[in-house]
DNA sequence: CTGATCCAAACTGTCGACAGTCGTCAATCG
DNA sequence: CGATTGACGACTGTCGACAGTTTGGATCAG
């Protein structure tokens, strides 16, 4: 009998807290909810038809995936990020990113190429449609690739626990209007970088990329969608 | 914590979901819990005095940090790292290291080299006495205190999170038993690699310190503490 | 004696309720 | 008229309870 292992989702019994967790992910990252916002654990939980504790234990988790934030005894708010504190992310992303193309390109071989680029091509056909949300998704999917390729799970994960601030980062503005082409370009470059082998040019394009991501975002913060986005820190 | 929010902490108003994680923190890295135990939810809270709600959601946090392991359905257990995964930790933390000591470099000035040749100090202090655990506590505050010197918080709050996993991975092994003057010699030389100000002999030092940290772990787990230890990993 | 089956105890997931706290706003006072 | 105080309402922190599930042992067939 296999009796060790395997949660065997045969039968996904998904329980509520887990459930809260994704509504509540994806209605901030659609900026369903304004950054800031006090989020309600009764009104949340009567308009989800639960009770309270699911909604406080699924609040703790987004809490550490930095998409709320807690204030004893006033209860849990949206994430507003600063442009001090996109940069961080920004920073910290650029770091780990780093290192993800490191690993990979020193066990790089032909099914990684494979894999990355037909994570390229996916991004390339939704580059030219008009649904933003897919080419953010892809766009994330790729590096998301790379860190899978890295072979460490917990290298990952904190890519993973990054990748939702990062999403918030890119739902505080519109969206940037790159055209397919240069999107795509900047991604080939990325794998060219890591065929190359050459560790030296695989770091500066990995810090170029990112940089680009991160000044296009800071750009549209600056160009008024700050205002009235008063961060949920005072005093 | 990596929380911002400084409230006026006159009275200190702490709710019980934050002792139970600082309880169940110090019970887990002072090895008091096995490593894969089972936590009763029902028989924390009673030996708490506390109903299982707080115990839940502090469950929660645990959990995100990477001292705890849920399985749905049958509760929570101690995380228990078998070898593969604490190199990834490792890895991580040399991809994390790196990134900070590189920012700290380009900002160098007198008051860090101060700031850092006081934290040396006082793990030197230490590292000649027989408080081994305090040994562990001072060596990891050098290093979070070049984390707090880059400069950014929430390359901060990624080394926080994986230090508690780090202290996981030094709980579940004895600790080693380097000399006062290695030890010492061993931070000395990180700060000279930062006074240097060149990022390649930076990254070399970082690399190689991490390393034979590492390397010290895996020898003692490899010793003979690994056996009957059937990790509970799942996801 | 081995292995499958069944049952009771223990436990988790979830709920509704209560007490204490915080923010708001109107009434009061200088 | 502006500042202060006090009460009201909303909400969080915490608790005890119930139902369905898992676990481990007792029971029974082979």
């Amino acid at each position: 009998m296999p009796s060790d292992a395997y949660p065997a989702p045969f039968v996904i019994q998904r329980n509520l807290v887990d459930q809260v967790v994704d509504y509540l992910t994806e209605s901030i990252l659609a900026a369903r909810f304004a950054p800031g916002e006090r989020l309600s654990e009764a009104g949340l939980a009567s308009e989800l038809g639960i009770s309270r504790a699911p909604v406080r234990e699924a609040a703790r988790l987004l809490e550490s995936r930095g998409l709320l934030v807690s204030r004893p005894r006033r209860g849990f708010f949206v994430r507003s990020l600063d442009v001090a504190e996109l940069n961080d992310v920004f920073d910290l992303r650029i770091g780990l990113e780093r290192h993800a193309f490191e690993r990979v390109m020193l066990r790089f071989d032909e099914d990684i190429e494979q894999s990355l680029k037909q994570q390229i091509e996916r991004l390339c056909d939704v580059a030219s449609g008009h649904d933003e949300s897919a080419k953010i998704e892809e766009d994330i999917a790729f590096h998301r690739r790379v860190f899978e390729l890295a072979g460490n799970p917990r290298l990952l994960r904190a890519f993973d626990d990054l990748s939702f601030e990062l999403r918030l980062c890119i739902t505080l503005i519109t969206r940037t209007h790159d055209t397919p082409e240069s999107i795509a370009a900047s991604h080939w470059r990325l794998l060219d970088a890591l065929r190359s082998g050459d560790p030296e040019r695989c770091r500066e394009e990995v810090d170029y990329h990112i940089g680009v991501a991160r000044d296009s975002v800071i750009e549209r913060l600056a160009d008024g969608h700050n205002s009235a986005n008063h961060p949920n820190n005072h005093q």
